[in-house]
DNA sequence: ATGAAAGCGCTAACAT
DNA sequence: ATGTTAGCGCTTTCAT
């Protein structure tokens, strides 16, 4: 069957304790020996047992990750691809990630990600914007979090941010480098920290750029970011604001909705309408046009949680950084000169 | 900190071993020292810890769920579906799932999953369509397997599978009852398992109805079932097929893939051209005409393929039943008669 | 019906 | 630099 350390000593002729040392990468060890263990370690195919090892040294050797259902389910590989970006880093490591779904609604009632419970994970990331309650019983947990694209209201974490701010800002100034004066912001969740600092970043542009602020031109009122929403959202615009040459829209699903509604209206893209979106999901490349968007590196995110996370469980002692991962602007062809 | 059994025992005033019998749920402990026992730990808040259990156990808890990258991050939510069914039903039991990606290329080289290397899974799930070296090494790897959507050329495993032979039937049907007999089929990969059996379907209701089959209106040259294919697939359709009055396509992504087609080209959907997909995916409600198509119950594959690999692990010996999830035919309006 | 005790395979002091 | 050994918190015979 497997072998067990004790196979690995008797045929190396040291102690257990020696290949423990020799399996954990101990200094302190003589390369000769080193080799010698390294040698049996091969010839028996040995690999440590992952319950012994976590009981042993009183960890679990897993990380949560954290997701509502809706975020997982998104049209976009959005989330997805966050976590893929913590799965790829954390097979460098030693480490396994427990992934769950929670409920976007969930209520003070309703009970908390098993791993939690039983701490079965020694850190937990969550990716995207929890509800309110969900945010304070993780923090009552004791367990170490990240959180990643998305600021909690309360709590200091380590947190790997979208330079959204930028973002908003590139977003805008092409815009207007094009010659667009009425820009619309299809915004989505203005409570949602990001779209606030997208908005922010819209904001900048147009002030740097001398442009009135028309509070009128954001549309706020479909809250959740997906087509659906994106259409009727550019509906509202275009009902309530006269003369928009462009749409900015705050991620790419409401901008494909969007697009939607003004082809039915008759508008050519972007001869009539030049329109950019944010997130670049790359959902469909058969857009007609292609979307000019905000390319957010969605694996990085996931890496750099994962590698802040594990950092934080090294040194014991929590560091809550804060990293701002960059934005890109990629130009395609649903935007043009006015 | 954490209560452990020790101190369940001191406060129950029972030995550990019958602390463990109750977690357990043993039959073999009095209704009485039950209740005392239960009190005490939910008086302490105990919950076993997982790393000890498994190691005196000699289980790992965990149960192994591997997707293809491209699969994990397909447009539609269709495999992330099934391990979401998975992660529920993995809820309800004392299991954790343990998620990863391999490359659609996996070759003899490249190394497997950690958790098979390791043996930190009690047994695996696989989800849709892995390479054959894949399938050898997991073969290999003596940790039960249970297949879902799709069927391993080699090796007797536990498989649920998705009634695609009637499925791809009750498609063909639809139209041909639509009065349609002029049918393309937009099989992307032929060699894959399901889409034989659905082109097996569709050639069952063709003669069922008499009428011919014709080998130049099956598309099969764009493997990858995606949109861009789809869209690929109905141009050849149309090239290579005179009068054409009705699609089925294999999947959803490849039947919007085609309406983008077939919308280039003048055509309107139902009027001149009906369509059918397979899969529903909801993945865009906003697909104007809605699409009629097959649905695919995804979540209950999920949940089917844990409790099958439960079942198995419970009883030691593999049964390797075959599970065939049935389909249902949902029309909505891309779909009309001649 | 319950308890005593021997591990499960490791890690981490502590010795040497 | 390496070995000895005491746990880690459970499960599981085997007694009683």
């Amino acid at each position: 069957m497997k072998a067990t350390i004790k196979e690995v000593a008797k045929s190396a002729g040291v102690s257990i304790a020696t290949v423990s040392l020799v399996v954990n990468n101990s200094e302190r060890i003589s390369p000769e020996t080193k080799r010698r263990v390294l040698r049996s370690i091969r010839n028996l195919n040995y690999i440590p047992t992952k319950s012994a090892r976590d009981l042993a040294s009183q960890k679990t050797g897993n990380i949560g990750f954290i997701l509502t259902y809706d975020h997982f389910l998104r049209t976009e590989p959005f989330y997805t691809r966050i976590f893929l970006g913590s799965e790829f880093e954390a097979r460098e490591g030693e480490y396994y990630i427990l992934l769950t779904t929670v409920k976007s609604d969930f209520k003070s009632g309703d009970s908390l990600p098993r791993f939690v419970l039983d701490k079965s994970v020694d850190g937990i990331i969550i990716a995207g914007k929890i509800p309110d309650v969900l945010i304070k019983k993780l923090n009552e947990s004791e367990i170490p979090l990240v959180y990643v694209d998305f600021v909690p209201p309360y709590g200091s974490y380590p947190l790997v941010l979208i330079d959204n701010i930028s973002g908003g800002t590139k977003a805008t100034e092409h815009l207007l480098n094009l010659g667009h004066k009425k820009i619309g912001f299809i915004a989505g969740d203005v409570d949602h920290p990001s779209i606030k600092e997208r908005l922010i970043g819209y904001k900048t542009a147009l002030e740097k750029a001398g442009v009135r602020f028309n509070s009128e031109c954001v549309i706020s009122e479909t809250p959740y970011p997906d087509r659906q929403n994106g259409y009727l959202s550019a509906q509202k615009l275009f009902d309530r604001c006269r003369g928009i040459t462009a749409i900015f829209a705050c991620n790419d699903a409401m901008a494909i909705g969007a697009m939607q509604f003004l082809r039915g209206k008759g508008y050519k893209i972007p001869r009539d309408v030049s329109i950019v979106g944010f997130d670049d999901v790359e959902a469909d490349l058969m857009i007609d046009p292609p979307l000019t968007t905000i390319r957010v590196p969605k694996i990085e995110l996931g890496v750099e949680s994962f590698r802040i996370m594990v950092q934080n469980l090294k040194q014991k002692k929590t560091v809550s950084k804060k990293i701002l991962i960059p934005v890109e602007l990629i130009v395609r062809k649903s935007t043009q000169s006015i």
